[in-house]
DNA sequence: TCAACTCTGACGCCGCGTTACTGTCG
DNA sequence: ACGACAGTAACGCGGCGTCAGAGTTG
């Protein structure tokens, strides 16, 4: 019984796997039966079986079929690279899927909070924290955390929702009824920017400038929530801004 | 301009994804355009160009297409739900990837200690490994580890690759001629097994009993480098140990 | 007319799962 | 002759990459 060896069903009994894994194995080049019966059955020699073993621990440790391929019939591909090749794979997935569990979970926690948030209003949420994330320093991040918690929700949302917008409009109007930047409305106007500003960034001139790159880059992407004459206004207000200190 | 839509090289550009990518969101219907030009030339409107940034963002939280297409199409499927759920699979994922991690480094020590070590060693100590983990508690296995430095790397050698051999050998002799378990030769190698097994497990009897499972698990399995006789020694041995108690 | 763009259709990847149909063994 | 096996061949999954060949646009 040993000597003739065994056949696909028996040796996929024992070894805990699919028939159909080991007709792939024996395609793909990875496991070929020592021999086989008169009628083309598959038949594996104890060295087969060993193999089979030898590959399904490889495979346990998550290299693919031809790595394994490689590891077992070539000698001259030195286990150590691919081992610590995979191993730093690995370690970058465990990042990667570490870096995925605390966005979910911020998702997850804003879903929660606001009870029947919809995903829009949420993912909206998350791409401006991703873009904060890319645009500041994770102190920055900190110190913003920081104001924020300082303010509260209400404050923040009341400024996001009535203030800022209706402070841009405002600029809007200056701007389309052609007044002088220098002229004390728009100065008016320039100074609550500022003032607006300043209340988030905490006078961090930082903060204040990587807020710049930041509402630029959101700009150009062309997203929709950014008002697309935004760099008009900002302008405009830098020139009345510009104004004032050469006054002073 | 803006009326008439971006064609599909416009928005792949746009949001940095690649042509065909917006072709296969078309043909799953992820993401069609809202118009087609008189040629048939795709026509993306600024909500779709909204709703393709939805897309990437859901996409970079590892969602299938699929899941997307459901969370964005059908109101009905709970945000909340699907959110939690894929974290849940996401923090199994962490964790099975942080286990891989733990072992390719296990595996690379002893490629790195063993210098040219070739793949069939080190992976033959690896399933020991595994096998141990799987039958011994986190209690025992931190006894094992604290018995093996104490021994030495290079007593657990001896013993494994001369004393064993030996004793089984003489065990097989002593089983195969037929001698009395109770008779002096045997009651020798009975202690002689004793001690060995004393030596490594620390005289736990816990151990000792999931050792004797390990030892059954590894020989049901087939494993070649287990004698196949093994369970007869045993049991002549037991035998042996059993009529010592009886004596005292 | 030419380049740059667009279209549709089809295969390839990886590790098999899943039919579907035919042949062999006891 | 039947049922439990074996064989081969083929498509399918996910998320596109990558041709190929033909038409459109400026």
């Amino acid at each position: 019984m040993r000597q003739v060896g065994m056949r696909v069903g028996a040796l996929a009994k024992r070894i805990g796997i699919s028939v159909r894994a080991l007709h792939h194995y024996d395609q793909v080049g990875l496991l070929s039966p020592a021999r086989r019966s008169e009628a083309g059955y598959r038949l594996y020699s104890d060295g087969d079986i060993r193999r089979l073993q030898q590959i399904r621990s490889l495979q346990q440790l998550g290299l693919s079929l031809e790595e394994i391929r490689d590891l077992l019939d070539n000698r001259h591909v030195a286990p150590l690279t691919v081992i610590d090749l995979h191993l730093a794979r690995v370690r970058q997935q465990v990042v990667q899927a570490q870096n995925l569990v605390d966005r979910l979970q911020q998702l997850a926690g804003h879903l929660h909070a606001s009870a029947c948030i919809d995903v829009e209003e949420a993912l909206q949420t998350l791409e401006v924290m991703q873009m904060m994330e890319q645009h500041y320093t994770p102190e920055q991040l900190e110190t913003l955390r920081g104001r924020a918690q300082e303010l509260g929700a209400e404050r923040i949302h009341t400024v996001e929702e009535v203030e800022w917008p209706t402070l841009i409009e405002q600029v809007r109007a200056a701007l389309d009824s052609g007044q002088d930047p220098a002229s004390p409305p728009v100065q008016q106007l320039a100074q609550r920017w500022m003032a607006l500003v300043r209340e988030f960034s905490g006078g961090d001139p930082g903060i204040e400038r990587a807020s710049m790159g930041f509402l630029r880059e959101m700009h150009d992407s062309g997203d929709p929530r950014i008002d697309p004459r935004m760099s008009e206004y900002m302008a405009y207000i830098g020139k009345a801004m510009a104004s004032n200190r050469g006054q002073k």
